[in-house]
Order: structure tokens, then C-alpha cells, then sequence
DNA sequence: TTTATATATGAACTATAATGCATATAAACG
DNA sequence: CGTTTATATGCATTATAGTTCATATATAAA
């Protein structure tokens, strides 16, 4: 197993548009499953297997709470490799889409991720 | 299209383990098709494909002198999106291996890059 | 012009990855 | 207990990507 096999692994695995929209969600602040899919209107069992995914990566890391699991990001470094390699992309014009739509709000747990007491 | 589309598209291309040992030659100066496909013991035909993919995604340009074509980065910067992501992922344990083995010497065109004279 | 050298390309094959569906698991609550 | 809610998982399907082989193209040299 060479450096470049275990570097494309993890690459590959940030490098899929879902997975993508996943980190940049979780950048912003911890969520749970059903956040994730409700927010980006994707199956819940699709997210399931995107995190799984990242996690077996170690790039995500979770945290269950009564039914709800929470994931985040295992190391803030990974969204500002997240965030340099789209700047990188679009000033180098290795694609032609230009707009931006993250990293503006914070949310921590509110609303549907309400932490219930435990019993 | 979507921003993690093309975002996707262009870390996916780096995420492939013959493109990211070119690259990693490529950081250390320009090097022509044959050089690459003999100094990574692979087939011709798939160095060239996977050179078409980086030209695709604007991450390499190339420069025909005579009857070899140089391959070269579009921007420095790459080399240290690479560089940097191989050692977050190391700091991060998302890989078991820990060797490392490039950015060391420099090769700028010589033995078999040598230009031939134009007629 | 013929031959050698360097690179690119297309087609076929294989491998890997993404997706959706059904269902399993597990916690909380009636 | 059974029911609801939240998440995970296995399987089947489809889509995408990597690899090889044969061959095309192009430049240079004999």
C-alpha cells in the first residue's frame, strides 16, 4: 500500500459531489442524518452510506444521542483544505460554475436536532 | 452544475493513485510522456490517458518540442494542495502508511528529455 | 519515401462506486 | 408489550472510471 494509494482514497472520497455538500454542511456545525438529508433532499439511507463512507475515512467523526447520531468533522483543517481547494479551482478555472453558498450561517442542535432529556 | 460538481470532478481527478504519483513527479519540474510512463513502469498508453484526464481538468499543460511532449503543472499551488493533503491525512491517521518520497531532487529535461534541435 | 520514435486514441473489458429499495436494528414512548 | 422515530445495512442495479491492446497520428531521421 503506497502514500499515493492511501492519499487517492482519501481524496476520492471528498471528491464526490454529495459527500461534498455533506462536509461543507458540516463545517458549518455538527448535524444528525436526518438533518442532512432533509436539508440537501436526498434519501436518508443515501446520507447513511456517504457518511459511512467519510467515517471510514476518518474524516467525519459521530456521536449518538437518544435515536439521533451526530456527525462533524473530525479536524477543522479539513474544511479549510475543503474551502482552499475550491478557491484554487475556480481561480485556476478548472471549472466554469462560479457561485458560493456556504460558510455563512452557524447552527448548533436547533430545531429538528433538539437534544431530548434523557429518561 | 454545481459548485460540488466541479468541485468533485477536479479533486476525484487528483484522487487517482497513477495521477497523483504524476503530479508528484510533475512538482519537481516538467517531464515528457515516455520519461513518466518508464519512471512509474506503466504502460504508455495509460500515462497518456490519465494526462488527457489532468489536461481535462486544466491541473497539467502540455508543450510539444520535436517529437516528445512536456507535461507540466498549470500552478504551482497544486503541488501544495497535494503536499498539504498528504500531511493533514497523516495527521489526521487517515491512512495507515508513513512513507514519503518525492520533493527531493530536481530534473529539468535531461538524459532521455534532452531537445533535439529543430530542422 | 521509408523507417523509427513519441504520443494519442478508440474500443473492449474489468473494476469500482453511487443509488435506491427493502429491511434490520435500536432507542424512546404509548 | 407494540408502535413510532432515527439510523444503518445488504442487495441489486446502474453508472462511472481504470486498464489494456491495437492502431492511428505526427515528427524526425535514414
Amino acid at each position: 500500500m503506497t502514500i499515493e494509494e492511501d492519499q487517492a482514497r482519501f481524496l476520492k472520497c471528498v471528491g464526490e459531489p454529495t459527500r461534498l455538500q455533506i462536509l461543507k454542511l458540516l463545517a458549518k456545525g455538527e448535524r444528525c442524518v436526518g438533518e442532512l438529508a432533509s436539508v440537501l433532499n436526498k434519501e436518508q439511507s443515501l446520507v447513511s452510506h456517504h457518511l459511512r463512507a467519510l467515517k471510514a475515512c476518518n474524516i467525519v467523526k459521530d456521536e449518538q444521542e437518544a435515536q439521533k447520531v451526530y456527525y462533524k468533522l473530525t479536524d477543522v483543517r479539513l474544511a479549510k483544505l475543503i474551502i482552499y481547494s475550491e478557491a484554487l479551482m475556480k481561480e485556476l478555472s478548472l471549472c466554469k460554475c462560479q457561485e458560493v453558498n456556504y460558510g455563512r450561517e452557524e447552527s448548533k442542535r436547533t430545531r429538528e436536532g433538539q437534544i431530548r432529556p434523557a429518561s
